[in-house]
DNA sequence: ATAATAGTTGCATAGGTGTTCAACTGTTCA
DNA sequence: TGAACAGTTGAACACCTATGCAACTATTAT
């Protein structure tokens, strides 16, 4: 059967278990789903971002304090808000010279609980 | 108070809200925590090895199967299951000519549900 | 108006990473 | 023994990204 292997030949090989492999391609979700999840996770595989999501589970916070409470320079504090305000996890108000920042999203402090149960053990 | 703010100068302002920032420092897990935490999720972060374990969450499966299923080399596949062995996401039993992946962790299933709660909506 | 401060942004750059290519090991089979 | 195939590995390359720097806006205070 190397029609099957014809039609994505990609691949350098042949398939060794096509009925398995035709079994767990059905029950996969579409690749553009799991491109949308790497990416996700793509936000949380910086430490910097960890460590500003991390803050602002316990608080809303300045850009200032969160680059004096990290040791960094606003302006890299910024361009990581940049990216986690792009991604819909922090929301934002101004108040006079400054910004504060906050959690936009019920999920973050549940993926950190999982991955902390792998870290931690 | 500029004594605070000069022991850790890395940054380039002064603490507004001090005493919010010493709170949040004192719940803040360590800084190699977090870091071990964003290195997880840096081995999520990559399509391909969503992809992969993904995968596996279905089936065992062997290098040539893998590849055939994500249309790559079985070089390109080979050099991203090392670094999910490395992390101690997948384990592996050779058999003959082939080598079998299957996952290795618990938790990884419940990282992509709550990460799929955050991509599906 | 002027100075000072909070914050953002574009550019440059150094470091990191995913894939390809080629060479290699090890196993199976004729 | 030798061919064929599964899998691994290191080097090279192209691409991406996190941070520093400098210039900028906006707000506040003198």
């Amino acid at each position: 059967m190397k029609a099957i292997a014809s039609k994505l030949d990609n691949c350098d090989c042949n398939v060794i278990h096509e009925d398995i492999v035709a079994d767990v391609r059905a029950k996969m979700p579409d690749d553009e789903t799991l491109m949308n999840l790497a990416d996700l996770f793509k936000v949380f595989s910086d430490s910097t971002r960890v460590r500003i999501l991390c803050a602002l589970q316990y608080s809303e916070l300045c850009v200032c304090d969160i680059a004096f409470l990290l040791g960094m320079t606003k302006s890299a504090i910024s361009h990581q808000l940049r990216s986690l305000r792009q991604t819909r996890l922090v929301k934002y108000r101004k108040d006079g010279k400054s910004v504060y920042y906050s959690l936009d999203d019920e999920h973050v402090g549940n993926v950190f609980e999982q991955g902390l149960l792998h870290v931690c053990e």
